[in-house]
DNA sequence: TCATAATATAGCCAAATAGCTATATGGCAA
DNA sequence: TTGCCATATAGCTATTTGGCTATATTATGA
């Protein structure tokens, strides 16, 4: 019970769902969300810590950046067919349309040049 | 966006996922959900009002009675397909299954009569 | 080694939430 | 009517949550 009530309340949350959605599309580093997002740095990093914690995302360390990806497995729980589910599912929203319009322009390797 | 992340929070307590289970086996009345929680009946009561505004549950009334059932359609919104998913998916939970175990012989009819 | 960039953690605040008690509402029966 | 049962609403409280700023941690590069 725990375990499911957990996952719907990680998926409770608009930027949460936002950051999901973004993942859908690649993996992508805290600055690369930091620069999607009007949310400070620490804001995003507690957002993905809720997501880590019901394994709807993990990362790999790559440098001082931290890549997080959707969790992909065949597993049957709740985090992964609820994964599965907003996958297929239209999310209807202005904001996350217009971070999915900018994202090709998103890249960590400019984003630490500049 | 909103419709989502609302069925999501209205699915990310123990006891709504209880309540919900509940109305699986069986339509049931606020004083027969009563009976079977440790919880008050407005409590109970905010609870079913919760799922009914995303439309996870439906009402009818029957004399006093009011009547709460699953939203059954063929529809493929967030509510419908979460309920079919809650429907199919083993929720552990000890409270559920002693509840469960006392559903047969919980009745309205009983109730008012005592 | 030291400075800087990327991320995480701590701690604060305002808003939301799940519980409660007290009270209002609506239907039915005497 | 009047009283009672079933339910809903109002309003309180403790806790959780989503945001922030400030600070700690870790990795890189000069």
């Amino acid at each position: 019970m725990r375990t499911f009530t957990k996952v719907m309340k990680a998926l409770s949350d608009p930027n949460r769902i936002r950051i999901l959605k973004l993942l859908q599309e690649k993996e992508l580093c805290v600055c690369e969300l930091k620069e999607l997002f009007s949310l400070s740095q620490p804001t995003i990093s507690k957002h993905l810590r809720v997501l880590e914690e019901v394994e709807l995302v993990t990362f790999r360390k790559q440098g001082s950046w931290v890549i997080y990806r959707l969790t992909e497995s065949e597993n049957t729980d709740h985090a992964k067919a609820l994964l599965a589910y907003l996958r297929k599912s239209e999310i209807q929203d202005e904001g996350l349309q217009n971070m999915l319009l900018s994202l090709p322009q998103v890249d960590r390797e400019r984003i630490k040049a500049a």
